[in-house]
Order: structure tokens, then sequence, then C-alpha cells
DNA sequence: TATGAATGAGGATTCATTCAT
DNA sequence: TATGAATGAATCCTCATTCAT
């Protein structure tokens, strides 16, 4: 399977993949064209069909590329040996911040695939997410020490406050990404805000914080 | 505008909408089809046409009516004059479970819309979020006393902490309910499990909260 | 047949023959929509088609109702015992261009049905073009003295170039009539150039007239 | 525009065109249906569309293909030094008539199209007519000389009565057209005719014919 | 008799996929 | 292997006609 693709020369892979990777990070499975991407690919209808023997293919294809390359960049930087949650969780939320910048189409590939509803894909995108969780990457709360949590707070209710936390803050961090332009002073900016919370919640949540 | 569809009995409007927001709330604008509608409705491909002008028109009108029922369910059942912002993200947090169960359809379609991307339709969605934002439906965080909020944390990033806290627990409770019944069971864990949170944050984040 | 119709107060039956012309005179067979007829007449859809079986009866009977006044006034108005081409012709010219005043939805109508090629229809409006033809309404030559042409010229050739000139004088006016009002002014500007027209003719194509 | 459809083999091209010639010149733009194009043609539903992208492209690119043939073929063949009304009249008459019997589904078309009235291509049409003008076709009586028309009528009237004479008889063996075979022996008649009309105009309105 | 809601066949257009070259 | 022309099912929408009230 894909092994005709596979044969092509990997600046022809990348020019293909590119292409379709920016038309379905813009479009749903349903609307986005096959005309778009063999334009934007420079490469005639036929020739997708005959990489790919169907669009569902592609996609399918699209969606394992696209896990490997993102799960090697993401776990392949993320200290797991770190057993502080705040550190754990600044080197997490800087580095998704970063591959929203660096990879863009991708992320948004990834996040459009992970709600798709069209039936004809809906089914093998699940399977293939029950795959990678089985594979086991770390979560973000596997193997943290939570002993340094405040005793009169509730574990798992702590974890989940600093998790939401970031995400937040992460989340409203891409919103706007879209207008503005990704440079040192942007990465400089999250720094800065992340600390700010970790130092917050160090206060509030970790044994030893200053009284309210 | 929508005059013939208001002319019918009620249970037949209803019997429509509700299966027109059965399909916009599982599939994009484009995606969903009319016939797909028609045949959920009971209705010939015509008298839907007849009612409404154009699919456009459709969404469009399935937009209002469902902003103005969980607009007036939402903010009916607000105490705005809640100045303490856990008791009223408490109350916002509950009622927006509660109407994810009791309106699933409703909710989902205005998830789906909010974010709707289409050339067809973003430009009315986005003119009409506009006039709704200028009815001034409060802010969560509007009128809110942060005198209560320890004074060595910056009151904005606690607040953040708060809602961010609230609204990761309303995605994680929404994504568990399609499994399970709605029931007095499901509520009381809600108000157990939101009262824990909200006991946590006072300890840690308002003014003479215990010392860590 | 369209006895329902014919019950109706002749005021009605008026109001819905006008909106019925004015939408035929406008747009083909095909092409005018019963809806537009509806609301021009006033009446709801279920009027008409009580009245009239189908759009085609409908067209079909109008046919007949144009063909009759248009006939009548025209043949009604014309002295047939008029045996000089010339002065037949300039009652015909202005009679013609008169009704196209008076009646344009009328005129539009009866020229649009003429040409009309809907299979629907096509048959139907034919035979009873036959019917009208065999009625043996005079033709613009009978009963024509051409003792007075000159007797170096074919008859009916003559005959011909004096009808033509007629028939492109009355379509030129009617192009321009679209534009400027009818008055008595318009009425004037006809006759003295019909006027100017037949003294040409008589002088050229006439007896005695004079030596070019 | 239009490439993909002037990539095809002449052949097909001329079908296509032919087939759709023959709907268009038969029914109005909007009756014409696309169907009963591709079954005349023989050619996929799909396959119109690829080639021209609308109904309009098609019927537009029609409009433009049949105004470059008959323009070619007409002022191609005729002699505008003739300075004569009566010899370009009859240049002009018999080059209609073998048109019409050459290309009758052209010349119905542009007929047709050219009292279209549907708002899609009405505007369209007439900015085509413009340029068409625009590129100074002469008219019937440009450079005409005039100093061989009697002097004791208006030359402007003389001019109208010749020109709607031939109109008058192109537009008589028009509608006979139908029924008869074009053949040697019809366009002898032809201009056994039209010379006939000639000698008498020129006996009639020009300086020195006989006296009546 | 009159209403207008309802029907469903028909029309233009799109697009993944096939296949001759 | 690569091309892009061709297919036809699916989609939104229209409109003459019917029928329950």
């Amino acid at each position: 399977m894909f092994s005709k693709f596979l044969k092509l020369k990997p600046e022809k892979q990348e020019q293909i993949i590119n292409a379709a990777l920016k038309v379905f990070s813009r479009e749903s499975y349903k609307q986005a064209s096959t005309d778009e991407i063999v334009n934007a690919a420079g490469i005639s209808k036929g020739a997708l069909f005959h990489y790919f023997r169907s669009k569902k293919d592609l996609y399918l294809f699209l969606y394992d590329y696209v896990t490997k390359v993102l799960t090697d960049e993401y776990f392949g930087s993320i200290d797991l040996s770190e057993r502080d949650i705040l550190l754990r969780l600044q080197q997490m939320c800087l580095l998704k911040l970063s591959l929203l910048k660096k990879h863009p189409d991708m992320m948004n590939f990834a996040a459009k695939a992970f709600v798709e509803e069209d039936d004809e894909i809906k089914g093998n995108i699940m399977e293939k997410n029950k795959e990678i969780t089985a594979k086991g990457y770390s979560n973000f709360q596997d193997n943290i020490d939570t002993s340094k949590l405040r005793e009169d707070v509730d574990d798992q209710m702590a974890l989940n406050i600093i998790r939401w936390t970031f995400e937040g803050y992460a989340n409203k961090e891409q919103a706007a990404l879209r207008n503005h332009p990704m440079d040192e002073v942007l990465f400089d900016k999250w720094i800065s805000e992340i600390n700010g919370y970790i130092e917050i919640i160090r206060k509030c949540l970790y044994k030893g914080g200053n009284e309210p």
C-alpha cells in the first residue's frame, strides 16, 4: 500500500503531501476537492489516484504521516523524566505552540481529523487513534511526582486544574496566532506568561506556597 | 420571511426543526443534505423549499431559533447579580451541562455553527454574532467582585485559571455525556465535583484560604 | 370548458386575464410562472386551476380571447370597401400602431404566441391559426383596385413593395413605442410620416405619378 | 477559458456545437435543457460542464462562435465598395438567404439570441453586440451614393423603402425555406425575383427611370 | 367554491473515480 | 508511469399540479 507513492522522489512526495495538507487543513474531508489538491501539487488527476487509490486512502495516509511526524517531534523533544508537572506542562505547552507555528497545516489537519465525523472515514480515524493510544505515549501526568502538591487538596483535581490552565492558555494563544507573526518576541511572551501561571500555581497548589 | 413555516402546526414545526438540527449538528453546512433532512422530517423535498427558500435560509433560521432558545434558557436562569465568580461559574457550568443534555442537537449545532467556515453563510453568522454580543449578554467576568481574590496574585490571571478550570471540567463531562443517561445521579455528581473544585479554588486563590 | 371561469364577475375575469396577459407577454410559455400570475391576479393557486384546468388551458383560452378582441377591433375598424391599397394600408398601419398602444400586453402576447415553439402548445396554436385563417379575414390585398398601379410594373410585386414599406414602418415605430408615451403628438407624427410614404409611392408606383 | 473544449478533436467540437445550436435555436435560453444537448451530442452530462463551466458559458461561447462564422462569411463576401444601394442590397439579401440555408441553426440561434431577454445573459449579449457594432461592420447604407436617387423624393425615405423591400422579400423566402430544399433552382429563383424588384425600384426611385 | 400547503419529477451543477492514450 | 477527458450519481432548487380543509 502506498508503495507507488513511496517510490517517488522525496521532493515530489513532500510537494504532494504539503498540497494535500494545505487543502485538508482548510476544508473538511468531504468538501476538500481532489482537483484543488492536484492543482496545488502540480500533478495530474490520474497521478493522484495512481499513487493513492482513493481520496480516503490519501486522507488516511496523511493522518498516519502527520501523526508520526508530530508525535516524533513532540515526544522526541519532551523530557519525560521531568517529574514536576509544572515543568513538564511548561515544556508541552511551549512545544505545542511552537509546532503550531512550525507545522500549521499538520496541526490544523490533525485537529480537524480528530473531530471529523464523515462516515466514510470516522471509523478508520477512531481505530488509528486507539492504536496510537495503545502505543502508550506517556500521558501528561504519567510518572508525575505528586508529593509536591498541597496535602489538603485532592491530587487528581489539582492536576486537572493545572492541566486545564495550560490548555486554556495554549488555546487562547493559538487563536491569536492566526493574526500575528511568530517571532522571538512572541516566544518570549509565551515563556514569560507561562512562567507567571507557573508561579501562581506553585504559590497556591504546592506545599510551602505562600499563605493567601 | 419564514411566514409560511410559522403558519404550520407547532408539532410539525418542531418535527422539521428537530430533523434539521439533527442533520446540521452532525454534518457541516455543505455536507448536510437536504434529502436527509426531509427524510428525517417526513416531508417532501418541495415542502422544505416552500417553507424556507433555500438551504441557507433554513440554516440561518435554525441559528436564530437555537440562539434564542439557548440564550433565553441560559440567561433566564443565571443570576447576574451574583458577584462571586465561583458561584457564578458554578451556575454557568451546571446550566451548560444541563442544556447539553436537554438540547444536545441545539448545543452541537451552535458549536458547529460558531466555527462554520463556509463562505455562503460565514458572513451572516458573524453578523448575527455581533448582534448577539451587542445585546450585551454579560460576560462571565462582568461585574465580578475581585476583592476576594488573593492580593499576591494577578487578578486577571486568577480569573483565567478559574474559568479554564470550569471550562475544562465542562468539556470533560460533555464528552462523557454521550454514553450516559442524564439523571438525578449524574446531576448530583456534577454538583459534588464542581463543589470540590470550588472548595480547592477558594482555598488556594481566595484571601484567607488555608495555608498550603 | 372554461364555464367556471365565465361564471365569475366580469371585473374578476378581467383582473385575471390582465394578470395572465402581463406575465405571458413578458415570458415564454414555459418560463411564465403560475405563481406570478396568481399573485398579480390576487387569487389563490387553487383558484387558477379551478377555473382553468391547467396552464396550457389558460394559455389557449387567452389566445382565443386575445384573437377575438384584436380581430374584432381590427376588422371592425377597417373599411374593407376601400379599394385603394394605399388608403387601406394607411388605415391598417395606424390601427396596428394604435392597438399596440391600447393593448400592449395583448399585442405582445399575440406576437409571442405566434412564434411560440413549446411542444406542449405549438400544435394547438397552429391549429387555431388555421381556423382563424379559414374564417377568411380579408387579406390586405383582397378586393384591391390594381388598375391604379403603373402598367410597366408587375402588380403583385408592386403590392409587395407597398406592403413591406408599411410593415417596415410599423416595426420601426413599434420598437420606439416602448420608450415614448403615446399621445396626440405621436399619432400626428405617424399620420404625417405615413402620408409621406404614401405620397412617394403614389408618385412612383401609380399611374400618372411624376416622372423621376 | 474554453481551453478544455478547444483541445478536443475538431469533429467532436463540431458535433457538440451542432447539438447545442440545434437545441438553442429551437428553445429559449432557459427552456433549453442541457440533458437534451448532451443526448444530442452523444456526450455525458459531466463532459459538457467539463468543457464549459456552465450553461451560460456554453451559450456565450456559441454566441461568439456563431457571430464570428457569420460575420466572416457575410462581410467576407460583401463588396463594400459597391456604392449603389440596389447592388449592395442584392448581395446582402442573397447572402443572407444562402446563409439561412447553409447554417440554419446558426441563423436561428443568432436571431433568438438577439431578442433573448433572460436576465442571466441579456447583459452579456448586449455587451457583445456593442463590441461587434464598435468593430464597425458597415451598415447597409454606409457610403451609399444617393446621387442616383430621384430628386423629388426624400433620400432617407427612399432608402427605407428599398431596405424594407429587400427585408420583406428575405423574410418571405425564409419562411418558405423550411419546406423546400435549397438547390440551384431555388437560388436562381431568388436571383431572378430579386432582380425583378431591383428593376422596379430602379424604374421608380432612380433618376431617369421611366415615367409611370 | 376557494385556499395554500404539499408533492415529485426535472433541471443545472459538482466531483470522486475510471480509462484510453 | 502519467495524463486529463469522460462518467454519472448526488446535490440544491423550481414549479405545475393536486388535495385536504
